[in-house]
DNA sequence: TTAGTTTGTACAGTGGCTAAACAAAGTTAA
DNA sequence: TTAACTTTGTTTAGCCACTGTACAAACTAA
């Protein structure tokens, strides 16, 4: 059943709130920790005799007075300990490292363009020993790997179905994990992480309720709902690219008809570019680019179109869930110059008025990185609750 | 700030673990209680002997021995309090009285066909009185009001915008507040209560995502999502019915092309309606339910189209968020005969694969009291939590 | 220098929890 | 019938994290 309370909760209910206080104010003195959070002074000082005893945040010096003893400011410790986030592509994978405040401290990119799940994970394995070896020393080393996938992943880190990868049923925490036995590893869909990357570190810092839609070959939305990631019963919500925008429309992959994603993904700029007279274009998303680049109007106009119904869709999440803010994420985002003001009229025309006023929609502002970031939060948070945790 | 964890919290939480344990197993010893919860024997019996002061609960006497010494067995004390629930339609007030169990004690309906808000708030007052004459002597009394209404309500029980009724701005929890000074009260829109309701006496009672669609004039929607409801940044989340569902479709009063509720709520039978040659219908969603009971084919058949169109919007939704449990509720549930199976058969043809195997949609067990239960039950929720907090 | 302010620690007291002991009330079987 | 065992629910001692208060240390300002 569920959780009971004991003194040990209430300890990490708090030792929670004021290292997420120290998070916030970046630098920080117990007495100002104790005015805000409402808890003693003397408990604060007690928790964070502890975060320091565990490396989790240091004393930098003393700060400025304001009439009277000068306050000890205390900071996060972000260099305590490394993780790894990888951004596994359709044909590429993404494997940064960061410390535990998400800055980069490098980053690996393999093309893997027809290679099959044999193949990648191997390489994808080599990729973590690559950046592994980039970290600084530090006390806690590397703590924790996330992965972000293209497909729908169980809670034990199978990725089910990955159709732009061909993959069904890969296992694939459990084949990382064989070699980092010790390692917390979690496997996710490209979107969840992406929704969790742009919540933690991009644009929706400060924000409760954030769709984050990943627009790549396909669509799939990561939920973030009152500041929490939200999976569905089965861990398979946000398969936004099959909702249906077009009752009659066109015959999907998937069985459905005028579904989103046939008339707003790459995919879709693909099947356009088929029927626009060409000039040199090879058929790729950056070829597109290019031909826009060079005015090529046919190809504006279909940016244009693909903005349009793009919005379409928006809006009917915004109507649906009252965000604060959506955004647009993933390989579309490249051609943000061509498809931004179409979506952003169409989203004004067809939310509701009063959703307008609050919800914001924007394209992502960590551009290809908030998978990876994502995921190597994912990996932060563990840690930190880990640590957090009764001693 | 958050809440900062302290022994009250603990005790707080605990309590609410045993009351919770009572109520699901209805009957229970404080030995079982232990077991189940965890929770130490003395804590459960120093918990339950508060509840017992306070009358929320009673002991039953002796239940059977399992080998040993026969347990004292426990009760949620349903009767020691009434509530009062309201559901306001657009052309009829519907008040009820419950315990605190929510088993219904009375009921009220009145007609407000035609009125305006100034002559139907107080009609609603006189509702509250007749059912509140109707309540049983009990240790408590009255312990709260709640109101479901067919629009928007903002945090503090004003009704920003009720588009059937003709309400903009109406600050109906104060307008009712002046005649109970000291009752709780609570308003909300008529699709939340409803999927409250559900979720607690009706279908979903063992479920955490749960979505309730109300279609009537128009479709709106209550989302649960893990046990609690989701209300958007704003509180104006769930306008499912102006969800783009025909990209190109015909125009709405919304501004927008080809919502959802233009196709498949009680609207679009009634435009149908006008162009199928009627005998004898009179233009109401009743007239048209006897006309497919007679056998009309022109009217079964525009039946089996709405509910084929309202097919596409729970794929859709079952799409976005893989929920336990789809009902719909309100009007239209009347003719469920009619336009159940073209909707199931939308559903399963339109959802993915992966979500049809967990998501089950039905329509509302609690036919059209789901609203008035959740409301009523809003204010079960409040007394008991602010009865089990801190003494 | 002195008075006042601010910071961070020390310490006693509170209250809810757990574990263990125990009394009461039952069953089971020789 | 009696003895042994089981089960229930209360009591008691001890633990631990919190709060409030007191206080020393460190600083500002007049």
């Amino acid at each position: 059943m569920r959780r009971t309370g004991d003194q040990f909760m209430v300890k990490e209910i708090n030792t929670s709130i004021v290292m997420d206080t120290i998070l916030r104010y970046h630098s920080i003195s117990r007495a100002r920790i104790s005015e805000i959070t409402g808890l003693n002074k003397g408990t604060v000082s007690s928790l964070v005799l502890e975060l320091i005893n565990q490396q989790l945040v240091f004393e930098t010096g003393a700060g400025e007075s304001s009439g009277g003893r000068k306050p000890v400011m205390l900071q996060f410790n972000g260099d305590t300990g490394y993780v790894i986030g990888i951004d596994l592509g359709v044909n590429y994978i993404l494997t940064i490292l960061t410390n535990l405040q998400g800055d980069m401290i490098c980053e690996h990119q393999e093309d893997i363009t027809g290679l099959n799940s044999h193949e990648i994970i191997p390489l994808l394995v080599r990729t973590i020993g690559i950046v592994s070896s980039q970290a600084p020393l530090s006390h806690y080393g590397i703590v924790g790997i996330g992965i972000g996938v293209p497909g729908m992943v169980d809670s034990e880190g199978t990725v089910l179905f990955a159709p732009n990868l061909g993959w069904t049923h890969v296992d694939l925490r459990a084949a990382v994990q064989v070699y980092y036995p010790e390692m917390p590893i979690f496997v996710d869909n490209e979107a969840n992480m992406g929704a969790i990357g742009e919540l933690q570190y991009g644009a929706g810092k400060k924000v409760a309720n954030l769709i984050y839609i990943s627009v790549g070959i396909g669509i799939g939305a990561g939920i973030i709902l009152k500041n929490e990631l939200f999976r569905g019963t089965a861990g398979y919500s946000g398969e936004t690219g099959h909702m249906t925008i077009d009752a009659d429309g066109r015959l999907c992959r998937c069985g459905n008809r005028g579904c989103w994603e046939l008339y707003a993904s790459e995919q879709a700029i693909s099947d356009m570019g088929k029927s626009i007279k060409l000039n040199g274009v090879t058929g790729t998303l950056e070829s597109y680019i290019t031909s826009a680049q060079e005015g090529q109007v046919s190809i504006i106009e279909a940016f244009d179109k693909i903005g349009h119904y793009l919005g379409i869709g928006v809006a009917n999440i915004i109507n649906i869930f009252n965000p604060d803010l959506v955004i647009i994420g993933n390989r579309l985002t490249l051609a943000e110059r061509w498809i931004s003001q179409s979506m952003q009229d169409t989203v004004k025309k067809r939310a509701l008025p009063i959703q307008r006023q609050s919800a914001i929609v924007q394209f992502s502002s960590l551009s290809s990185h908030s998978t990876a970031l994502g995921a190597s939060f994912m990996a932060v948070s563990a840690f930190l609750q880990k640590s957090t945790a009764r001693t």
